[in-house]
DNA sequence: CTATGGTAAATTGTAAACAATTAATTAAAT
DNA sequence: ATTTAATTAATTGTTTACAATTTACCATAG
């Protein structure tokens, strides 16, 4: 391991096993062969177990005993499960970002909703998306809550587990950012309790995006394979 | 290691771990020696150190780099940011267990608050506690979802390092029993909007509690120790 | 051809040894 | 007497070696 790390090695190839799992080169399913990954790493296997240990309870992967670890399969059900829990967490958010955030934040957060619009516009996903990041991120800053920072990004990592083709979809990116709007507005005029619930839609309507989606795609697949 | 295990060493040595610090034998901040605990559970430092990772995750340690993991402190705001995750996720166990909670269920949860009530009016704290409990916990069950069953109860574990003399009153048992009744109310009446936030006002109530008791606690103690 | 049993390879689980960093102790100097 | 430097002890970080379990393969019986 020849790479700068602060924070230790077996953190380290957290980090990069993390990776591989949200990038999908390791897929929900694939076996973590120990040996494997020690060499790809340049480490012996001790890290490797540690920060394995990490991301089993992180809810990345599983552990089978004497059989090893193995990328978490996140099925519908669990998808929809997080998608609730999330929803909730973003109405937290949103009460916490209306009554802490400055105004120097809300200016920022009408900045990115600007250019999400731009996006929009010229219906550009690729430009879309990381704005879309940014602006979550934005409003996660705002309620000064580490755990509830933490917490949050944790469930965004593990809703990448669920990737079926396209069924995140990457179309409504104009009712996504109308909802955005009205987030925007009812923080800035100090409303938690609409802000909140903006948010708390604004989830809510994406599992409901994410279920019809389920519905149109197995009528396509209509028969078992 | 002489001990039944079907999970693993490293997994029973986390469990093990974690009953120290719930319990109190482990304090915040206090520092965890690798080979002393690898001495008292029998084993080597290598399952050690993967059960402190996991716990490091779990938000139970804290690790630093070269100088190992601690028993992680937590403050007043910590607690009250754990406190308003808590409620929000609350809400959701309402809704879900209004929703999703059988008739059975249900009428086991009359059972449980029949002896909540039997212990409020003989005033036994020790009674009182594990159907407490047992009704959140049933609560849990009827929601139906493995994911908010975990986060839920790695959030309580979390607030148990939270624990100066007494802040967690053993009073107002009677207030917090009447909070259950309203929670039931809407349950058995199939209301989920109404249970949800009978349950975010019965945790919000708890955190009132706990601000009030750290004033007075702080008007004991006016001057800096 | 399938099923069963047994042996060998591969992989995980654990322990012990080694390296590196940090904490503690002692000695010297201002 | 207090501070600073140097040396030693203790502890963490990592690697290597060993034990136990599982998986794969092949032979043999039905």
């Amino acid at each position: 391991m020849s790479d700068f790390l602060a924070t230790g090695l077996s953190t380290a190839v957290q980090k990069k096993i993390e990776d591989l799992v949200l990038q999908g080169k390791l897929q929900g399913g694939d076996k973590l062969n120990e040996v494997e990954l020690a060499e790809m790493f340049g480490t012996s296997r001790g890290p490797i177990r540690e920060a394995c240990k990490g991301l089993v309870q992180a809810g990345l992967l599983t552990a089978v005993p004497n059989r090893g670890v193995f990328v978490r399969k996140m099925d519908v059900r669990q998808a929809l499960e997080v998608y609730d829990i999330r929803a909730f967490l973003d109405q937290l958010i949103g009460q916490l970002a209306a009554t802490h955030g400055t105004e120097q934040q809300i200016k920022e957060l009408w900045d990115i909703h600007a250019r999400l619009d731009e996006a929009v516009r010229v219906d550009d996903f690729e430009a879309y998306y990381p704005e879309n990041l940014a602006f979550h991120e934005k409003l996660l800053a705002m309620t000064g809550s580490e755990r509830l920072t933490q917490l949050y990004l944790s469930l965004v990592k593990e809703l990448h587990l669920f990737r079926r083709k396209g069924l995140i979809q990457q179309g409504s990116m104009d009712v996504s950012n109308a909802e955005h709007a009205l987030i925007l507005e009812a923080i800035a005029h100090r409303n938690p309790v609409k802000a909140g619930l903006a948010m708390r839609n604004h989830v809510m309507t994406a599992k409901q995006r994410l279920l019809t989606a389920i519905e149109l795609q197995s009528l396509n697949e209509p028969v078992v394979p």
